[in-house]
DNA sequence: ATGCGGACCTGTTAGC
DNA sequence: TGCTAACAGGTCCGCA
C-alpha cells in the first residue's frame, strides 16, 4: 500500500529510467480506474519528452512537452495498491498492468493496479492549479509543517486528533499506519480531541511524524532495486511499526495490550497506557 | 464551516 | 474444507 514513503520511493527508481525519455507508443488496457484515462492520452502524449519527475503528497507528476500538446503534465496516484516499474519492451503484461508508456530507449513505464484505486490524469498547463493539488497542505517533511501550525489549525475543533492530522489540507502525506505510528511516538490518544491538545504535545507529534516517514523514506531506498528490477512486493517497514495492526499484542513500550478502535471509519490502534 | 458517512475496487483474511 | 462476509486503503462527494 503505497503511501508517501512509497510514492517517493517510486519516484526515485523511476526518474532515472523515464526523465529527458520520447515516450513512443501508449498501450492501455483498462481505462477504468478511480479516475477514467483520457481517451485520447495516447493521442497527446506520442511524441512528448519527459521532464524531471516531481512528488506532491501522495501523487506523482510527469512534465511532457513538445508532441501535439505542448507543456502539460501526468498526474499519477498509486491509490491503494497501485504501482509503476520499469519493464524490457517485450515483456508481456499481467493482470492488473492497465498502462504503459513505451519509452525511445526500449523501456517500458508500466501502471499496475489490482484495486484501481489510483489513476493517471492529464493536466494541461499549470498543474498547480488542478483542484487536487491547490488546496494541499504542505509536505509534511518541510519546514512549513510544525507543531505550531497544527496547534493553530486545531483550535477549535473537536475532531479527534488522528484524523485531524490525516487532513490533507493540515498536512499531506501522513496515512493510517504514520498517524498512529506517529501518535503512539508522541504518546497522544488518537481519539483527543483536536482543539484540547496544547502547543508542546503537537511539536511532539510534528516532529513524530516527521521522523517515521523518514525512516521509512530510508527503509524504502532498500526496495528500490527490487522494485526497479520489476520483481516482488517490498518487504517495507513492517517490523518497525509500533501500532498500526498490532492489535491484541503487547505494547513494545510497557506490554500492556494494544487497543483496537475505528476514528473516521478507520482502524486505530494505540496503547491505553502510553497515549494519554 | 465542520464532521460524518458512502462510494469506488478487488485480493486477502476472518468467521461460519 | 469450502463458502461468504468483512476488511484494507486514499480521496472525493454529498448531506446534516
Amino acid at each position: 500500500m503505497p503511501e508517501l514513503p512509497e510514492v517517493e520511493t517510486t519516484r526515485r527508481g523511476i526518474a532515472p529510467h523515464v526523465e529527458g525519455r520520447e515516450i513512443g507508443e501508449v498501450i492501455v488496457r483498462q481505462s477504468r480506474l478511480r479516475v477514467p484515462v483520457p481517451a485520447d492520452l495516447g493521442e497527446r502524449l506520442v511524441g512528448s519528452r519527459i521532464g524531471t519527475l516531481a512528488r506532491r503528497a501522495k501523487y506523482l507528476l510527469l512534465p511532457v512537452s513538445g508532441g501535439d500538446a505542448g507543456e502539460a503534465t501526468l498526474l499519477c496516484h498509486l491509490g491503494m495498491s497501485g504501482s509503476l516499474r520499469i519493464v524490457r519492451i517485450g515483456e508481456l503484461p499481467g493482470k492488473h498492468d492497465h498502462l504503459d508508456l513505451v519509452l525511445d530507449d526500449g523501456g517500458i513505464l508500466r501502471y499496475h493496479d489490482p484495486r484501481r484505486f489510483g489513476f493517471v490524469d492529464w493536466l494541461a498547463g499549470d498543474a498547480e492549479r488542478d483542484s487536487r493539488l491547490s488546496r494541499l497542505g504542505p509536505e509534511p517533511l518541510s519546514e512549513a509543517f510544525d507543531g505550531e501550525r497544527l496547534y493553530r489549525l486545531s483550535r477549535g475543533r473537536r475532531l479527534a486528533v488522528k484524523p485531524f492530522l490525516m487532513d490533507n489540507a493540515v498536512v499531506v502525506g501522513v496515512g493510517n499506519i504514520y498517524a498512529s505510528e506517529a501518535l503512539f511516538m508522541a504518546g497522544i490518544d488518537p481519539r483527543r480531541a483536536a482543539g484540547r491538545i496544547s502547543l508542546a504535545r503537537y511539536e511532539r507529534l510534528a516532529a513524530a511524524a516527521k521522523e517515521v516517514l523518514a525512516a521509512a523514506i530510508t527503509q524504502g531506498g532498500t526496495t528500490l532495486r527490487d522494485f526497479v528490477g520489476g520483481t516482488g512486493e517490498p518487504g517495507y517497514f513492517k517490523q518497525r511499526l509500533n501500532v498500526y495492526g498490532r492489535h491484541g499484542q503487547p505494547c513494545r513500550h510497557c506490554g500492556d495490550e494494544l487497543r483496537l478502535i475505528t476514528l473516521g471509519q478507520r482502524a486505530s490502534v494505540y496503547c491505553p497506557h502510553c497515549q494519554t
